[in-house]
DNA sequence: CATTGTTATATCAGATATGATATAAGCACA
DNA sequence: TGTGCTTATATCATATCTGATATAACAATG
């Protein structure tokens, strides 16, 4: 869902749960934005397991916070950079795939 | 790499290849490029097998020049429009995903 | 408690990707 | 040739994503 349409509806009042319980997503959004959390997951995952935030963050020539939202699946955040963290954590395209592949 | 540092480096009269021949490129920056490629490339194929580009534009929202560049590899499309491509092509997580995974 | 290290949230100006549009180029076929 | 259909290239205003910065919240340890 587009950000400006999330917004639109929550200025109406609207309270946007999960992504999966709004049940005007089509199915390919719903699939896109599933992938996103979860690489949004496994990229907290790894991290965790070698560096901080921080670290991270100059690895890849980024910023503390941007890798928090990375990690937390805010929605400012692209597949772009949520890969490009990935491989920074020494991900393989072989481990990137087998994430989304298991999206379902 | 950026578009700001390819942009300065033709200004300088380098010429750029392909990718995997720059070697400037980090891996990390190399297997990036080489997933999106990766995409492009099944993209096209799958789109070529069902409709013309202007059909799939349209499923997304896109334009039909928009998915000739996403097809050619121009390196002004992000991973998400083309996903978002895949995804309208019926392409599944799964296929997604080992697409990714089989990049070496 | 205070300090130190880490992560989360908010804001913003600037960079980048976007769809739209115009138009050219290719391609099949009459 | 020319007509229709499809794809490629170029340009542009605008939407979106970005890293930077400030700062809050949290956790662990002294």
């Amino acid at each position: 869902m587009k950000p400006v349409k999330k917004e639109y509806l929550e200025s109406k009042g609207w309270k946007i749960g999960t992504v999966s319980d709004f049940l005007e997503l089509t199915s390919e959004e719903t699939i896109f934005v599933e992938i996103k959390l979860a690489l949004s997951r496994s990229l907290k995952d790894r991290r965790q397991k070698m560096m901080t935030q921080a670290e991270l963050a100059s690895k890849i020539g980024s910023s503390q916070p941007r890798i928090a939202k990375a990690e937390n699946g805010d929605d400012s955040v692209s597949i772009e950079l949520l890969i490009r963290a990935m491989l920074a954590t020494g991900a393989t395209p072989k481990d990137i795939g087998q994430i989304i592949a298991s999206v379902g």
